[in-house]
RNA sequence: GGGCGAGUAGCUCAGUUUGGUUAGAGCGCCUGCCUUACAAGCAGGAUGUCGCUGGUUCGACUCCAGUCUUGCCCACCA
C-alpha cells in the first residue's frame, strides 16, 4: 500500500474540516448524561481578521475541547463574535472619512446600517478564520453580542441592577474632541510631550489680609476653579486650611482645602482645583463635595461661566487672562515647562476634560464577591502569579462609567420624561411615561460600554435569562482562555456578572495565554510589518504545523517570540509522522487487514520496549494537559514520536519488516500500527487534520481497535502500568549506548558509513555476555560492523583499535589502516577532558564535608563514577603508551 | 512614580517551584551520507564563567540581598 511522498495539509485541512461538520462532531448535547465541559471562545472584536495571537488563544481551547471530547466529555465550545463599540464605530468612521463623510451626514440609522455591513463582512471573516484554524466550536450556537437574545439579557441585568439600586447617574470627566465633538476612550487619546509654560499666580485671601501663590499650566481653566488645594500635612500652609480666597477675575469666594493628592514636593505645593476640567481635580472635588463649573463650550470656547471672556476660544482665553492677571499684578512668573498632551487620534486637535452625565455602576459592593472567589479558589488563575494582577484591580475598583456617546451598542435603555423629569427603566419598551403616564419621552441617546455585554457572555449566550437546558449543563463553564491584558476589563467583570447573576462563577480556571511577538520579541504590528497572518502561514505550512508550534512555545508565564523558522521545523514533524506511517504501508499487501492485538509471546524486546516507553509518553502528555502545560505534553510528544519511535523503534524492526518469516512481519507491522495510531490519537487535539487522515487509513486496515467514525471520537489513550518495563528500558538504553559508542568512533575515525568495520568486545562477567547475546544481532546491524559477535574475557591487547567503554564493558572498533595518526589525538584529548572530570571529583570527594553532609546515595554515586572514570583513564594513557612506541 | 515578568548556545526558548550526574531542545553552523519512510531526511560533531556583584551552603543556573539591562501593566503629576 502507498500513499503520497509527501503530505498535502491544504486538501486534508478542507477535507476533514468539512467531513467533521457533516457529521456534526463539533456539536454539544445539552441533553446527555455524560459530565459536561464547557468553554465560552473570547468572542473576538468584528474590528478586523484574527491575528496570531487569536490562533493561539483559539488553538488552546481547541485542544482543550479535543482532549476533553475524547475523553468521553460533552464538550461545549461556545463560539461567537463581540460588537466592539467604539473599536467598530470607528474603523467605520475612518472608512466614511475616506468619503468625506462624518456619522453626523449619514444619520443614526443609515450609519448603523453601514456599520452592520461591515460587522457582517468581519464576522464571517473570522468565523471563516477559526474554521481554517481547525476550531471545532458549536457552530449552530454562533451569537453576537448585539443578538436579540443577547441584547435581552442585556436589557435584563440593566434593569435590575437599576432596581437593586447598582446604577446611579452621575457627573464624569470625559476626554473630548472639541473639533470632532465626540468623546474619546482613553487609548483613542494620543500623548504628546510638549513645551508648553507653567504660570505662578497670586491668588488674594478673601479677608483682605494677604495672598498666596499657586503654580498652573492650564490658567484660563482658573475660571472654573472651585477652590486651592494644600497638603493636610504641609506645615508652610497648614494655617491657611480653612480661609477662603477671593478668586481673580471672577471674584468668587473658594475655599482652601487639604487633600493629600497634593504634592507639596512639586511646583509651590499649592494648586487651583476646577473639577470641571481636570480628572485629578474632579476626584479632588468628589472628596470636599466642591462644585463643578464648566466654563466650556462643546467647541471649546469659554461658555456663560467664563463672565467677560464668553464666546473667547480656549487659547485665546488664556493669553487674555494671562494679560490681565499681569496687569493686576497678579502674575508672578511664567517657567518654561514640559509636559504631555492628550490629543486627539485622529485630527490631532488638544483633547478638552469634559463635564458630562454618564451612568455608573457602583463597583464596590458587586465586587466582594469576586474577590472571595478568587481567594477561596473557586476561581483558579494559571498561570497563578495573574491572580495580583487581578486583586490589584478589584480590590481598588473605581465605579464603571458604563455610557459611551456612540451609537454601535446596546442602547441605554432609560426613558426620560419631559413633563414630570422622570426615568423610566423598563423590561420592554415603554410607549409612556411610568410615573405620570406622559406620551413626552425621550430614550438616552448613550450606549452601553461593550464590556457591559461581554460581562454578561458565559451566561447569556447559553440563553439566559431563559432558564435553558444549556444554562442547566453547561452554566458554570470550566475553562477560560484569555490574553492578561483584559484581566479587569473583561475577566473579572465575568466574575462579577456571573456572581451577581447566576450566583455561581461563571468559570474555575481562568488560563491566560502569552503574548505573541515578533522573532525579536517586539509587538507585532502592521506599521512594523512584522506581523505574522495566520493564514499566511496556515497556507505556507499546514495548519497543523502553526498550531503545533503554537501549542508547544506555550510555557506558562512567558511571551511567546514566534519565528517562522519554528513553524517550519514542526512542519518536518508532521512530515515526519507522516513517512513513518508510509514505511511500515509499504509493507502491507493488497488487501490485508491487521486486525486484532499482536499476540504477548510473539512479541521481541523492541515491541515490549516501544509498548513500555508508549506508556510514559502517555503519562507525560496528560500530566502536561492537566496541568496547562502545552509545551510539557507536545515536547513529550514530539520526542516520542521522533526520537523514541522513528529514530530506535522503526530502524529496530526494520529486518523483521523486510524479512522472510511472514508471521514476524505481521506481528511486527501491528505492534508498529498500534503504537503508531495510539500516538495519532494523543496527537489529534495538537494536530487534528494529519492525524484523521492517516487515522483514517489505518482503519482501513483494521488498526484501531475501537469502532468509530472519526478519530475524534475515539478515546483519549490511558497508560497501562503493567505494560512498563523497567529492567528492559535500562538493558535498552545500555544498548542505546553501545550504538552511540561505536558510530561515535566511527565518525571520529572517518569510516565510511558504508564499509563494515570489525569490533572486539572484553567481557567480564556472564551478564555482560547474556547482554550481548540477546542484543548484539541489532548492534551489529545498526553500526554497520560484522555480525559474529567476537567476544571473550581476555582480549590481547591490540593498540591499533579504538576503545569505547559501555557500563564496564570495553569494546574496540579495530582501525581500519591509516587513521592512527587522528586517533591518537582524539585520544591524548580524551584523556585531557577525562582528567578534568576526575579532578572535579577528586576535590568533591576529598571535602569533608561533602562526604559528611551530602546524602549517602549521592556521595556513593559520585564515588562510583570516580572509580570508573579514572579506570578508563589510565587505559587510555597506556594505549598511547604503547602507541608511542 | 507603583506593580509584575524576563536576562541560559549564534538565534528563539525549556529547565529553576523541591539546590546534588558532564545544563537541554528547535533552528543555524561543521563533517560524512541521495543507506529503497522521510535531504522537510540520516549518522556524527563543535558551541554556554546560566546578566553582574555579594551572601547562605559541603555544594547555587536553582535560594537570599543588591545591581545593571529589558519587556509589559497601572498611574501620570498641577
Amino acid at each position: 500500500m502507498d500513499i503520497a511522498k509527501r503530505y498535502d495539509p491544504a486538501g486534508s485541512r478542507e477535507k476533514w474540516y468539512d467531513f467533521w461538520q457533516d457529521n456534526n462532531l463539533f456539536h454539544a448535547d445539552e441533553s446527555n448524561d455524560k459530565p459536561a465541559y464547557s468553554i465560552v471562545i473570547p468572542p473576538p472584536n468584528v474590528t478586523g481578521k484574527l491575528h496570531i495571537g487569536h490562533a493561539l488563544n483559539n488553538t488552546l481551547q481547541d485542544i482543550l475541547c479535543r482532549w476533553k471530547r475524547m475523553e468521553g466529555e460533552e464538550v461545549l465550545w461556545m463560539p461567537g463574535t463581540d460588537h466592539a463599540g467604539i473599536a467598530t464605530q470607528n474603523v467605520v468612521e475612518k472608512q466614511l472619512a475616506q468619503e468625506g463623510l462624518t456619522r453626523h451626514d449619514l444619520g443614526r440609522d443609515k450609519m448603523l446600517e453601514r456599520i452592520w455591513t461591515w460587522k457582517k463582512e468581519y464576522g464571517d471573516a473570522i468565523i471563516h478564520q477559526l474554521k481554517y484554524l481547525g476550531s471545532s466550536c458549536d457552530w449552530d450556537r454562533t451569537r453576537f453580542t448585539l443578538d436579540e437574545g443577547l441584547s435581552h439579557a442585556v436589557r435584563e441585568v440593566f434593569v435590575r441592577l437599576y432596581e437593586d439600586g447598582s446604577l446611579y447617574r452621575g457627573n464624569y470627566l470625559v476626554n473630548w474632541c472639541p473639533r470632532c465633538h465626540t468623546t474619546l476612550s482613553d487609548d483613542e487619546v494620543e500623548y504628546t510631550d510638549s513645551n508648553g509654560s507653567f504660570y505662578y499666580i497670586k491668588y488674594p485671601f478673601a479677608d483682605g489680609s494677604g495672598d498666596m501663590t499657586i503654580a498652573t499650566t492650564r490658567p484660563e481653566t482658573m475660571l472654573g476653579d472651585t477652590a486651592v488645594a494644600v497638603h493636610p500635612e504641609d506645615e508652610r500652609y497648614q494655617h491657611l486650611v480653612g480661609k477662603e480666597i477671593l478668586l481673580p477675575l471672577m471674584n468668587r469666594k473658594i475655599p482652601i482645602i487639604a487633600d493629600s493628592y497634593v504634592d507639596p514636593e512639586f511646583g509651590v505645593g499649592a494648586l487651583k482645583i476646577t473639577p470641571a476640567h481636570d480628572i485629578n481635580d474632579f476626584e479632588v472635588g468628589k472628596r470636599h463635595n466642591l462644585e463643578q463649573i464648566n466654563i466650556f463650550n462643546e467647541d471649546a470656547t469659554i461658555n456663560g461661566n467664563g463672565g467677560v471672556y464668553e464666546g473667547m476660544e480656549r487659547y485665546q482665553a488664556r493669553k487674555k487672562i494671562v494679560a490681565d492677571l499681569k496687569e493686576q499684578g497678579l502674575l508672578i512668573k511664567v517657567e518654561d515647562h514640559q509636559n504631555r498632551i492628550g490629543g486627539c487620534y485622529r485630527c490631532n486637535t488638544n483633547v478638552e476634560p469634559y463635564l458630562s452625565l454618564q451612568w455608573f455602576i457602583k463597583m464596590k459592593p458587586l465586587m466582594e464577591e469576586p474577590i472571595k472567589a478568587v481567594r477561596d479558589g473557586r476561581v483558579k488563575f494559571i498561570p497563578k502569579q495573574w491572580e495580583n494582577t487581578y486583586f490589584s484591580w478589584v480590590e481598588n475598583v473605581r465605579d464603571w462609567p458604563v455610557s459611551r456617546q456612540i451609537w454601535w451598542g446596546h442602547r441605554i435603555p432609560v426613558w426620560y420624561c419631559d413633563d414630570c423629569g422622570e426615568m423610566t427603566v423598563p423590561r420592554e419598551d415603554p410607549d409612556c411615561c411610568a410615573h405620570c403616564q406622559s406620551k413626552n419621552i425621550r430614550q438616552d441617546e448613550d450606549v452601553l460600554d461593550t464590556w457591559f455585554s461581554s460581562a454578561l457572555w458565559p451566561f447569556s449566550t447559553m440563553g439566559w435569562p431563559d432558564k435553558t437546558k444549556e444554562l442547566a449543563k453547561f452554566y458554570p463553564t470550566t475553562t477560560l482562555v484569555t490574553g492578561h491584558d483584559i484581566i479587569y476589563f473583561w475577566v473579572a467583570r465575568m466574575i462579577m456578572m456571573g456572581l451577581y447573576i447566576m450566583d455561581e462563577v461563571p468559570f474555575s480556571d481562568v488560563y491566560i495565554t502569552a503574548l505573541v511577538r515578533d522573532a525579536q520579541g517586539r509587538k507585532m504590528s502592521k506599521s512594523l510589518g512584522n506581523a505574522i497572518n495566520p493564514i499566511d502561514v496556515i497556507d505556507k505550512y499546514g495548519c497543523d504545523s502553526v498550531r503545533f508550534t503554537l501549542a508547544i512555545m506555550a510555557a506558562q508565564g512567558r511571551s511567546i517570540n514566534l519565528d517562522e523558522e519554528r513553524i517550519e521545523g514542526y512542519r518536518n514533524f508532521t512530515n515526519k509522522i507522516w513517512n513513518a506511517t508510509r514505511l511500515i504501508l509499504a509493507s502491507i499487501e493488497e488487501g490485508e487487514v491487521l486486525s486484532g492485538e499482536a499476540p504477548q509471546d510473539k512479541l521481541e524486546w523492541a515491541d515490549r520496549w516501544i509498548l513500555s516507553r508508549l506508556q510514559h509518553a502517555i503519562d507525560a502528555v496528560r500530566k502536561g494537559m492537566e496541568e496547562y502545560k502545552f509545551n510539557d505534553a507536545s515536547e513529550a510528544l514530539y520526542h516520542f514520536v521522533w526520537h523514541e519511535y522513528c529514530d530506535w523503534y522503526l530502524e529496530l524492526i526494520k529486518p523483521r519488516l523486510y524479512g522472510d518469516d511472514l508471521e514476524a512481519r505481521l506481528v511486527v507491522k501491528k505492534v508498529a500500527f498500534q503504537v503508531l495510531e495510539c500516538a495519532l490519537r494523543m496527537l489529534h487535539p495538537f494536530i487534528p487534520f494529519i492525524t484523521e487522515e492517516l487515522w483514517q487509513i489505518l482503519k482501513t486496515l483494521g488498526i484501531p481497535h475501537e469502532d468509530a467514525i472519526s478519530i475524534m471520537k475515539t478515546s483519549y489513550p490511558k497508560s497501562d502500568q503493567s505494560a512498563i518495563d523497567d529492567a528492559l528500558e535500562a538493558d535498552v538504553e545500555k544498548f542505546q549506548k553501545f550504538i552511540y559508542v561505536i558510530r561515535n568512533i566511527r565518525g571520529e575515525l572517518n569510516i565510511a558509513p558504508g564499509l563494515e568495520t570489525k569490533v572486539e568486545f572484553k567481557i567480564s562477567d556472564s551478564a555482560d555476555e547474556e547482554f550481548l547475546k540477546r542484543y548484539y544481532p541489532l548492534i551489529a546491524t545498526l553500526c554497520k560492523i560484522n555480525q559474529d559477535l567476537s567476544a571473550s574475557a581476555d582480549l590481547e591487547p591490540n593498540p591499533a583499535s579504538s576503545v569505547g567503554m559501555v557500563d564496564g564493558c570495553e569494546l574496540r572498533v579495530l582501525w581500519p589502516a591509516e587513521v592512527e595518526e587522528k586517533e591518537i589525538q582524539r585520544l591524548q584529548k580524551q584523556v585531557e577532558q577525562l582528567n578534568k572530570v576526575i579532578m572535579g571529583r577528586e576535590k568533591k570527594l576529598s571535602n569533608k564535608n561533602y562526604v559528611d553532609r551530602a546524602p549517602e546515595k549521592v556521595v556513593q554515586i559520585e564515588r562510583d563514577k570516580c572509580q570508573s572514570e579514572m579506570q578508563e583513564c589510565e587505559r587510555l594513557k597506556k594505549q598511547l603508551e604503547i602507541l608511542a612506541k
